[in-house]
DNA sequence: ATAGGTGTAATATATTCAATTACAACGATC
DNA sequence: GATCGTTGTAATTGAATATATTACACCTAT
């Protein structure tokens, strides 16, 4: 049960690119040596936020820097860029047998109930923005 | 990103011998062909199950009971047996460079707003009992 | 033209999960 | 006490997913 560590690898992402765009070009390897991954995963998750309209990046030349102001980017922004909007936070066992009354019926008790829970899950992380993240980061580096 | 299947795996399981202890006797084999799983992995689930108080299963001659009033297992709890009780939601890149500010306080600045998360995630799945679960089943086999 | 960077494909490796086979242990029943 | 159906568990296989890495074509400022 986990969601993909490519989720905290974006944040990291464009954490450094807030952090750095203004005082140098903020290029995937930079970006890779502060998350500690290899920078083709920084490239492909630059790809996923700048698909979802989180961040530009400047082709040829390089450099990324962010698409939208800090207070409108949440996490979850952030996690359907990168695990796509409609991506399934639970999985389900496959063609339950429909001649048994519980097999018929599983979808219908419990898909309702999974559903609240991956509501309540989003709603959290829609609660949070990057300029909250940058706040706190402020105040530790201070 | 997904929590694995052997969770609404445990509920059907557990949907089945509510449904079907007091009729006949309720085997691994008979719940894997209702899940449509291997019975193995209905005896791993089980054992899960039973470590965690939740059900009780008759060695020798076989058979699945539950342990504890409908009303007083909840999904937080089956989700728990079967994924441990410390089962972690978030994945993490490792190792971030202590020596970028934004790596050496990604970790700081993300686990609360990760914490909470799971915490909501988790309060959902505790308002739900297998009694609701049953009383919703009733109605559609009514 | 070149140098530094991006986009992307291909491959290798690790991990996780479920399916399956096999078999020892258990307990009711004859 | 031998048998039969069942459980508990280990070992192996196969599929799916994720990350690491290499390679290389393409882009753009200089």
């Amino acid at each position: 049960m986990r969601v993909s560590s490519r989720f905290p690898i974006a944040v990291h992402t464009l954490l450094c690119i807030t952090q750095f765009e203004h005082e140098r070009k903020v290029t995937s390897t930079f970006i890779a040596d502060s998350v500690n991954v290899n920078p083709v995963i920084i490239r492909k998750t630059l790809g996923e936020l700048k698909a979802a309209g989180l961040a530009r990046v400047d082709a040829g030349v390089g450099g990324a820097h962010l698409a939208r102001p800090l207070s409108d980017i949440t996490l979850l922004d952030i996690l359907r860029a990168v695990e796509g909007p409609d991506a399934k936070l639970f999985g389900f066992h496959d063609n339950p047998n429909p001649a048994c009354p519980v097999g018929h019926n599983i979808h219908a008790v419990l898909d309702g109930h999974l559903n609240a829970t991956r509501h309540a899950f989003e709603r959290e992380l829609a609660g949070t923005t990057l300029a909250d993240l940058k706040q706190r980061l402020s105040e530790l580096t201070a």
